[in-house]
DNA sequence: TCATATGTTGACAACGTTGTCATCATACCG
DNA sequence: CGGTATGATGACAACGTTGTCAACATATGA
């Protein structure tokens, strides 16, 4: 019998290409790194040589010898499932252009070991960096031991404008938005407008709540307290929060919720109650998940571009440690507003209700 | 000035650990990796010193030294964003428990490289193995590609039975599930159930319908193919297809359709004719996602475990992983089915309705 | 012209770990 | 008691890459 002649299985390492090309490894690593200095000649044989042999570093040899890394990390907690994928893929589309691996993470903010945690994380996987999701990005003790630790990180943060703290960050300003949508149903007629809260733990929670008292000021509308309650980011106390508000003597025409789950309960709470939307009561959301497409009548809703948010924080952090600058560095933060969508749950506002008021 | 006298930020090697557990690096190794032929007081002694020391071993060295990875691969396709969540929630349950890396990678099912895509991927990061959701753990051609290049895998797909082909799998009997629904709905004394199909790239399509056949044909209702509907997994073509049916001369009085991304746009296709649910019209879905919960009424619909089907999935592959075992031996693939769960959407038909038929 | 700067390339060590093999001590067998 | 299996441990090389430094060729300046 013949010894096996078919190709080796092992795939082509720097030395294979080396070899084929006539030129030293240390020619190959500087190629495949995009290093100056390399005549265009000897550039072309290699990249020949490599495209024949379809030879692919190995990121192991690569991280281990570089004490660098092409692997980062994405942090988050939140239930929302269509949120985290569109951040997920947001992230992955740049960590694909630039040859970058992605490590998700989910934890629990609330875990008191959570620096901790991150901490061995990057040590253990040499994650070259972190993108930090809500909350994770909004609690300055938690921030401050990652740069403490000269660990890189980008934050995705509400805020109505770049907190300029010295640490990289893409803002989404969702007080903006919340205003867009208070007005919106101010200029339906809406006088009495009920306010679901998200949960506290979230920085976008005070921001919208600022969007909608805002908006509610410069209309010259008064705060009325008892149509604000505190809640959760969740279906449940959207249901709750609703069949609070709709129980009052004098119950709102429009209700805003925090989120799209929220206003998901919400309509819940008015369909149990038999009244119908927009007609007896209108709901407007946050976020343009697909549930808000979906639900009937269809939400109005702030939408969120979280994949593009996502893209510009991970150019920002990979284009960071591409060129090594240190977070503390002065490069503008990126700012994004979420836009009015409007849907079928809100409409003008019944002239027999806009009269219970006065 | 003094020299910097503080702890080097350089996190601890297997060298440090030896040092302060006086043996040798090979010792340390053998801890760490649990092998056997350790005295129980040294293997006590390096724990100690890598408990104090706080050591991680570095991933990197490990898989370029071992030719071993610690990273798998989860590949998937799917819109659905909280089925998506499940299943990586499941996967990294058990990559923690393991010390494994999760490198996710959605991809286009329908792409022509796709086979190439994933040698290159696996090859490039080096994956240990890969966890393939449906359709991609349908495509025998990609399995086979897979197995001939020695790429571990454990698939996840739809059958009513272990596939016994030789590939590992966890399989979900959706035929069943299919069944059980549409005995439910049978019982509720509906006739005329309608069906709409999800897509056709997905195996579990065919065996949802053949679960809602065989139902109907144990309880002695005739197939009606005016009542059953093509479409994809997907909002719109619930929406399409319920309207279709709806303008029947005869129409259902039930619609099973076959995600609840499918219900959820017959409901909205009812709201839209004015129908209430489930007095007018009964609907059934498929996958207890969050939206089945949260719509109104509440979605009837077939609970999928699938975290725990992931994780299945997930301690099959790094079972065989680290015990060396090839895809091709014979440990029993695990078999899941989804149960029933009733909620407002499906009720009993009317009675004026039911006799409309004969 | 020689000295010096600049650009291109290569030899070699090192990253942290594990596989291979050797060594040594101890237990067991006849 | 000698010979051999068995168990515990360590020395050393190797995985594939990049950082450091040196070597050399060529261009520039005095």
């Amino acid at each position: 019998m013949k010894p096996d002649t078919t190709t080796p299985k092992r795939s082509a390492t720097i030395k294979d290409v080396a070899k084929r090309a006539k030129v030293s490894l240390k020619t190959v690593s500087r190629v495949v790194n995009n290093e100056p200095s390399v005549l265009e000649a000897t550039r072309k044989r290699v990249e020949h040589a490599i495209a024949e042999l379809s030879y692919q570093p190995d990121q192991s040899a690569r991280s281990l010898r570089s004490a660098k890394s092409y692997t980062i990390g994405m942090v988050y907690d939140n239930p929302n499932a269509y949120y985290v994928i569109s951040m997920q893929n947001g992230v992955l589309s740049v960590c694909r252009e630039t040859g970058f691996d992605l490590n998700i993470h989910p934890c629990d903010s609330n875990s008191p070991g959570l620096a901790e945690e991150l901490r061995l994380l990057v040590q253990r996987s040499r994650l070259a960096g972190l993108v930090l999701a809500p909350p994770m990005s909004e609690r300055m003790e938690l921030i401050q031991f990652l740069a403490a630790n000269k660990i890189k990180f980008v934050r995705i943060l509400s805020a109505a404008e770049d907190p300029r703290d010295g640490f990289p960050c893409v803002f989404v300003d969702d007080r903006d938005a919340a205003y867009a949508v208070t007005e919106h149903l101010i200029q339906l007629g809406h006088q009495r407008i009920g306010f679901l809260w998200g949960g506290k733990a979230h920085r976008s929670s005070p921001e919208r709540f600022k969007g909608y008292e805002d908006a509610l000021k410069h209309y010259g509308i008064a705060i009325d307290k008892a149509l604000i309650v505190e809640g959760d980011y969740s279906f449940d106390d959207g249901f709750r929060g609703a069949r609070k508000l709709l129980a009052l003597k004098n119950p709102p025409t429009a209700i805003f919720g925090s989120n799209d789950e929220i206003a998901a309960g919400v309509l819940a709470a008015a369909k149990a109650a038999n009244l119908s939307v927009p007609y007896d009561l209108s709901i407007a959301g946050f976020e343009d998940s697909p549930f808000s497409r979906q639900c009937w009548p269809a939400l109005t809703t702030a939408a969120q571009a979280t994949g593009d948010i996502a893209r510009r924080a991970t150019e920002r952090l990979i284009g960071e440690l591409k060129h090594g600058r240190h977070a503390e560095h002065s490069i503008a933060n990126v700012g994004f507003s979420p836009t009015l969508v409007i849907r079928g749950s809100t409409g003008p506002v019944r002239p027999s209700m806009a009269q219970t008021k006065p």
